[in-house]
DNA sequence: AACTATGATGGAATCGTTTCCATGAACGGT
DNA sequence: ACCGTTCATGGAAACGATTCCATCATAGTT
């Protein structure tokens, strides 16, 4: 701006002007042993010269960078934002900073990210891993290595990381179960990359439930939202006898909806629909949506709590679901 | 893991390793002067060796770490968590990472959050500041002082600060000439901090279509849903006059579409309505709501290469918004 | 008075990379 | 053969904070 760049104040400066050691204005700063009177002359030389330590120093003298990495396939999904918000609130109240990478579920941006972290020496970090265990193993075996702080949250990555994921195996079976005590017998699910726990559990609630499975009512779409329309919209065009359908995720829900609205698929009448996530606007819809809430705030909150912390930690920490009843199932008419 | 921790690989071990000298390893690795036959020496040095160079020290000597910091108000906010999206799009095309910070709209925590920043000596700031130009002035002055590249987005802070906006006020007057040409008379304007030019355009708006204003229609709701949800039922319920109402945000809209629901105002037969931002969700909603669209993921975008520049910047940049007619406005039938 | 223990203090090494600047080799011209 | 220029090269300083360890002063005990 004006002037020439002023060099900034360093602890060399706070030192000569209260007339002490380096080593004593940093243990005076950082708590060490001190005198109260030197306490007292280190501080206001502090204070009088607005001196304000640099992390970069302590960064390479500690080989570590502070504050958490945090990896998320897609910042504008309503459940990763939320789980977002619970990884920023819990960093918060550590003084923690959070550096946010965006991997679209594509192992090599992942890969990418992660090294970027390990070239920052960022040694906590949170992901939703684009893969499921073996592959998420070798992605992440370099941050391994280097001994970063992993934390898994949302899916499980490998065995070794901790990981906070929600329970969704129960929430696909209480889900299932609400659609067949309401008569349902086709049910589809929606489902995209990321969600084979979903899947299998889907399937597996059909057989304990003993409703006979069909392998077509499993409907995957890719990563982008066109996708999910277009899988939404082609599977009630061509399977007219789906009387119920569980969208295992909101950008998927979204897609059921807006599809049902443009084939004149009324809802609950012709298909009931529940989705995973209890996203704002689950309650906007009409009619609003019934949904399996999956506590995204908790999630991200408790997996940072996890990242940032020192010695033995759990190896999985499942938050429960809950099925939220709305108005967007009905009974089967037909 | 396994075993004591091994050493990091250095430049020095890359040195010995190639016979050379850490400063032509440095050279080589960054672009500078070397002949071909030491080149290809060190390069297969550090390939052998598996060297990934560590930021820390690169950081110290350069006086600066990489990367963006950005401040946002409310990452569940679907507008931010896309403008988020933008910055990030930007700042992955150059391979620069992005701390995230949430302010709240609160000066005390985005104080603190620059604090942060600059103590991490990153030099390259996106914020969505909390108060307008007299008191963002006085709040990022330090981080001025210590010659941070900073960029506004969404709100203008200090007029010495360039930002990336957008043209709030043709949205609104466009919204308003929209309105007023269904015959709205009675317009309200739910608001909330941080959208003053938004509260100014539509006074102006008002005056310049020759409609008199009601200072009593521009309703404030604090920063919360809660919040927002009361102040858009208390409107509906106690000025059954108004036939139509323009929402300053989607948190604002959301909320206005669920005090509707809950009071059996219909929309748009009963009371016209616009919310400003589109949001996946505004086409989900029965009707699917007209909205004044801004360019989130533009708006972020353009920041990060504000931000990330050298040289001479540009001041300000205006993005254009645009009404995007839906089915959430009808004429006016009393 | 001498000895021991304890706490405060400070000089300097350390972390890893960048970059300055001196040095030497090689090449071309006279 | 000598001189001047250019390019490659490497030793070491620098960046700022932390932390180790030697030193000294002080207090208590014998």
């Amino acid at each position: 701006m004006n002037g020439p760049m002023q060099r900034r104040t360093t602890i060399k400066d706070v030192a000569e002007a209260a007339g002490v050691g380096v080593a004593t204005v940093s243990r005076v700063l950082s708590g060490g042993s001190a005198s109260a009177q030197t306490r007292e002359r280190v501080l206001a030389a502090a204070a009088r010269l607005d001196y304000h330590p640099s992390a970069l120093g302590r960064n390479l003298r500690r080989q570590r960078t502070g504050g958490i990495g945090l990896l998320i396939p897609d910042i504008t999904d309503a459940f990763y934002a939320r789980l977002t918000d619970g990884v920023l609130s819990c960093a918060r109240s550590y003084g923690e900073p959070v550096t946010v990478g965006v991997t679209g579920d594509d192992p090599e941006r992942e890969a990418e990210l992660i090294g970027a972290l390990i070239e920052q020496s960022m040694d906590r970090v949170i992901a939703v891993p684009s893969r499921d265990e073996e592959t998420a193993g070798e992605i992440w075996a370099p941050a391994l290595r280097a001994r970063l702080n992993v934390v898994f949250v949302d899916r499980r990555g490998r065995p070794d990381v901790p990981s906070v994921v929600a329970d969704d195996a129960a929430g696909v079976l209480t889900a299932m179960e609400y659609l067949i005590g309401l008569g349902h017998k086709k049910i589809a699910f929606l489902t995209r990359h990321g969600q084979s726990q979903r899947v299998t559990a889907f399937t597996e609630a059909l057989a304990s439930l003993g409703v006979p499975a069909d392998r077509g009512l499993v409907v995957h779409a890719r990563a982008s939202r066109d996708s999910a329309y277009a899988a939404a919209a082609g599977l009630l065009q061509n399977r007219p006898d789906v009387t119920a359908l569980l969208a295992g995720g909101n950008v998927l829900g979204e897609a059921a909806v807006l599809a049902a609205r443009e084939l004149d698929v009324r809802i609950p009448k012709d298909v009931s629909l529940i989705m995973f996530d209890d996203v704002p606007w689950a309650e906007l819809c009409s009619p609003p949506l019934t949904v399996v809430a999956r506590p995204a705030q908790d999630l991200g909150y408790r997996a940072a709590e996890l990242a940032l912390r020192q010695g033995r930690r759990p190896r999985t920490v499942a938050l429960p679901t809950e099925l939220v009843v709305r108005a967007s199932c009905g009974p089967r008419l037909r």
